[in-house]
DNA sequence: AATGAATGAGAGTTCATTCAT
DNA sequence: AATGAATGAACTCTCATTCAT
């Protein structure tokens, strides 16, 4: 019994999210350029020309990780009307994403420290970060807080320094009472 | 008759700045593997033979460039007892530095990112940020200031936030702004 | 269909003595350091990165054709106990190997003359020639030769000998002759 | 008070022959690819482009060492008839010669084992040990020993055996009593 | 779908040689 | 005579990508 489109389609997209979850690992630890397109197939268990069967190139490769991780970061988080308990679990969500996905979080400096590359990719991730970075405005603004959007900003901001700085230093860096002190302030 | 010793020294000087100032902004447009050696040697208008005479190869120019512009950031902060006017320069010194040295920045996320340079520099990066960084908890710590370790780590973070935001999104990104709501958090 | 392991394996192997048979054809008429992995690919009409999938560098290249052709030389000569027959056999083979492989004996030459590579390679020649030399000194002392070491020593300097000015003379050098010569002062 | 010409050439040929014995021993250290002219031009106390004073270039260099040693190790041997007290003297000059400069010899066997640059000197080194040659074999001839050209063949044969073999296990290497056994040979 | 041999452009680097001073 | 900065061709080596099987 030959197996049907389906079964193809699903053994694929098995196929290709196991190359990208080594690969990303990869280029988290060893960084992009020194790792080679042999190495992810080698630890990934499959040939070098397969690769090219699923990604048409090192940089389409790169392109689909980062896509995907910043699609996973920013799906739960819908952009209507926040309420407290929402805003809440946005940060929650957030630093949970931090602290249990270390290896996107690489690629993702990575990546945004590499202004070639940054340039394709920055405007699909403003188009997903900007209608949360909008929603909390709203909902800053809502509070009464000052300048919502420098506020959105300094947040944004925050977090992203939070996470770099994490990566340098877990599992040394405060991570938890970071998290602790920024819901403080807004509460 | 030979150039004198004095004369050939000035004209290496020269030839040093020359290349790593033109190799940073290289690196910071185009990032550090994509810039090539003769890219560099083109831009500065020497040899690429030339580079060689005064670095030992292109890991050394990025270190050479790094350890200048870390020195050159931090060489003004004493790390004397804080009083809140000296903290608050310290603050107006570091966004000064960030506004206006755009390429040393990018050139220092572009080393943090990647794994495989950040270990050699993470230690003499460390030696020289921390004694900063303790002299701001004790100032915090006098100031009153609860978890004041804790503190520090989030401020150095939020700058660090920022300066990347910066990079990516100057000049839109509202820096002045940013800088007034983090003094106003410690008045 | 990709093809069997086996069939991989055969080709890696043509390939490998392909160059290697032109590499050492290369090196003893141009020297190790005037002949280029370009070159060598050239020749061998194959790209030059394909050197790379078969030796780590130059290097390795250079040690893998000394090694085998040491181990040509060497092979036949077991060092059990040495009778007047064997030992005319040995000078036989050692001559014939001469006149017929010089391609091999000059990149000896070359080799034993570079003091840089000489130092690798000196401990594995000596592990294989030591058997040998120490074989045919008892056959001396049997034969009642006073310091068989000594002309032990003597015997295979002047192989040496004979065989650097074959391999700058030939084919005017008279080998045959000299060999003739050689075998008669141990009758 | 100016120089005198004479004054001028004498300091000129101190320089000549101070370069050449520094870099004899670099040449024999490191191999001539692996000694470069600014390295020898450093261990001689002088600039690298002063070198292009005394000789214009790195293979002329190379040459006249090569040459200058060749004359040295064959002028006291005239090729007059030859006495057997002659010619135990070039014997033993012979093997003096060999022990006491070791970076000539070493230089030797790497110019005769690169075949494109013996090409060059292999009609002055003929032109200078030819007649020696020719004497050795008519004093063959007088003492009634056969096929005398085979025996100067092969008593040149083993000398350069010798030579190389010392060259590579010196001082374990019994130079002396191969010496005194080729002297035998000949009594 | 799958292999890995093969390609070749381009990287970093070295160094004999030149030349302004 | 003397310096050493400067050149640039040529080197070794890497690796994304292709392709015959």
């Amino acid at each position: 019994m030959p197996r049907t489109e389906k079964q193809f389609e699903e053994l694929r997209n098995i196929k290709i999210e196991l190359i990208e979850s080594v690969a990303m690992k990869c280029f988290a630890i060893k960084g992009f350029h020194d790792t080679s397109i042999s190495y992810i197939a080698k630890e990934a268990g499959i040939s070098s020309g397969l690769m090219y069967n699923y990604f048409s190139s090192k940089d389409e490769l790169l392109k689909s990780i980062y896509l995907k991780g910043i699609k996973k970061v920013f799906a739960p988080l819908k952009d209507e009307t926040l309420t407290k308990k929402k805003f809440i679990a946005f940060i929650e969500h957030t630093f949970n994403e931090i602290e249990t996905n270390i290896p996107f979080w690489k690629l993702y400096f990575i990546i945004i420290s590499q202004p070639d590359v940054l340039a394709q990719y920055q405007e699909y991730m403003m188009e997903t970060a900007l209608p949360i970075m909008n929603a909390i405005t709203s909902y800053f603004a809502k509070q009464g807080i000052p300048n919502p959007e420098i506020e959105t900003q300094f947040l944004f901001s925050t977090i992203d320094g939070v996470c770099i700085n994490y990566l340098i230093n877990y599992p040394k860096y405060p991570l938890k009472q970071i998290k602790q002190k920024i819901l403080k302030n807004y509460e």
